[in-house]
DNA sequence: TTGTACGCGTTATCAC
DNA sequence: GTGATAACGCGTACAA
């Protein structure tokens, strides 16, 4: 034995058994819903008395060897320190825990190699199911998920070609509805600092902007368009930076998301320029504590707790059901106008 | 056969071991690094060969249910939405996982039952350990998990009695620090809007704020000193709602945590005071994002990372050497002063 | 050095 | 309606 200490033995089946004075059969059948009916009333009353009284609790890990079901769902996040994860998160949990499943969570860091390292974890720890979010999911390594069979679904991201269920935003409506505002507001020059292309998201909220500027009647300037290589603080700094530097006339930023945002701050703070006085900015996600930010960011919401929902939904579905067609959920998103956008002219 | 699908099969060890012509129980010897040195080297080499040729995984389920360990831990959190608590999760996975172990997350809301639940749910799927940081843990409950006999890990919170191993900040010291900068920047009238005393978090941070107003050589008026029902938002503005009603003099103020301090900015703001021009705010924990509110907030920084790295390693330890006596880890805060907190008169 | 045999806790499939 | 038995995939005494 090595030097390693074991759980404390706990009520097994046959400890019911024992007691209940039944067989160990029986006390499998008495104590699951969907066999109770197979047994007798009072046997049944029996043993889900003794089993009360020895605390005796199922073992989902022998169960899981005869079902070859582990009840556990691997859920892949980018990064977890980004507030836009945590109520996901939270969704995700609340729904599957209900279903009797419980949610495994691991950080990929937008790194690859994690990405591939926790997915071949989870596997292994025999999940039934994987939801992820990762950004940078390339094709490799979503065939490669596809290969093993496991129901898979996608979260605020869209694979058109894929038979991957998916759960997003209207990421295009949404930067259409950023967009429109500030167009509203009289800018007519203005800008898209926004996200990695290869993703989808940052490709959708790049078409929403260009239908927005051509709803709103508005010429698209090439030198006014930019994309990071993340959806991080410092690389909305950065483009910005560049975009002031450039001087180029912009009164409205419509930037990626909202940490983008939060760095577009800082750039405009160090040129000495003001939020919403020169130029007005509007994020993308509402991301918790947006509200609080100096100035207020005016931001575009998605429904994020419902689109976590909907995801466990869609695994649950897949889980359940693997033959029925996957499906695509679309939730649409909203303008939640703060402080930092403001009419041209106003300050 | 219910109507559920199982995961795709994959390769056992006794496909390993027919590829490999050898026996299973050779195989298992081969693959296991600790019992390796029993196999002849020839045949451990055709093995690992036929093994990663099948894309063997050994199966840890059934592992498990020989070796009576999950190589699994529970992680209970009150509320990952708190941004507190994320980069935390963060320190805890990348130990754990780089000694093998995958945390299984969970959050409690504070909610005694729910935390019940939570805690029975990953007894049942057989962790090795718990890491707990929740925050309404009583007595009643922590009575529970010892009787369990479970390595347990306690965060953010000391027990005095219980062989717990905790690790966590200097609550005292920290809240301490606050008051001495605002009593170094000449405000004599220092409320303090604190937690919860139950916890010990609140506790502790009280006395600090003891030992800082003495060390000042300042006074404490009991009509200054309130203690909410929870960490939060809305607990602090109400406290300080109240305070501010009783039109007690007040120029200084110790929130228990940077949540309360923002629940503060809103009663200020609602009174048409402004911080730090007539009160100044100091908070607890430097949250992520409190450099970003309005004021940017002073408060006290803890080493979150440190704190549950520190957990991660205390519950390896408990759990490889259960009968070595508990450790109590406490680490150092320090203080953060941004434009919340302002020298006294120096509108 | 390797094979044999059994058991971990549960469920499924038979009999009875 | 219930009992007996095998099997899930792996680890490990024990025998060879």
């Amino acid at each position: 034995m090595p030097p390693v200490a074991g759980r404390p033995a706990s009520a097994t089946l046959r400890d019911v058994a024992r007691l209940a004075e039944v067989h160990p059969g029986t006390v499998s059948r008495a104590l699951n819903p969907e066999t109770r009916r197979l047994v007798n009333e009072d046997t049944a009353r029996r043993v889900i008395e003794a089993a009360e009284s020895l605390g005796y609790r199922p073992n989902p890990i022998a169960r899981g060897l005869k079902t070859n079901r582990s009840y556990t769902v691997g859920v892949l996040v980018p990064d977890l320190t980004n507030p836009l994860f945590p109520p996901i998160v939270r969704g995700i949990q609340d729904r599957l825990e209900q279903a009797g499943y419980t949610p495994l969570i691991a950080n990929t860091d937008n790194d690859r190699e994690r990405e591939r390292n926790d997915f071949e974890a989870m596997r292994a720890r025999q999940v039934d199911g994987v939801i992820t979010a990762t950004a940078t999911l390339d094709h490799g390594v979503l065939d490669e998920m596809t290969g093993t069979g496991l129901p898979i679904v996608l979260v605020n991201r869209r694979l058109e070609d894929g038979g991957f269920s998916s759960a997003a935003a209207d990421d295009a409506d949404g930067e259409r509805l950023a967009v429109l505002h500030l167009a509203e507001l009289g800018h007519t020059r203005i800008a898209h600092l926004g996200g990695p292309q290869e993703l989808s998201t940052g490709r959708h909220r790049y078409e929403g902007f260009v239908a927005g500027m051509n709803e709103a009647g508005l010429a698209i300037d090439p030198a006014l368009v930019h994309f990071g290589n993340a959806f991080t603080g410092p690389e909305g700094e950065r483009l910005c930076e560049a975009l002031l530097a450039s001087g180029a006339a912009v009164t409205g930023l419509a930037a990626g998301n909202d940490l983008m945002a939060l760095g577009c701050y800082d750039a405009l703070e160090r040129r000495g320029l003001r939020c919403p006085d020169d130029i007005s900015v509007v994020g993308f996600n509402d991301m918790p504590f947006s509200d609080r930010f100096d100035p207020p960011l005016t931001t575009v919401a998605i429904p994020h707790y419902d689109i976590w929902a909907a995801a466990a939904e869609l695994l649950l579905e897949r889980m359940l059901q693997p033959d029925e067609p996957a499906r695509a959920i679309v939730l649409p998103p909203y303008l939640v106008v703060r402080k930092s956008s403001r009419a041209l002219g106003d300050a």
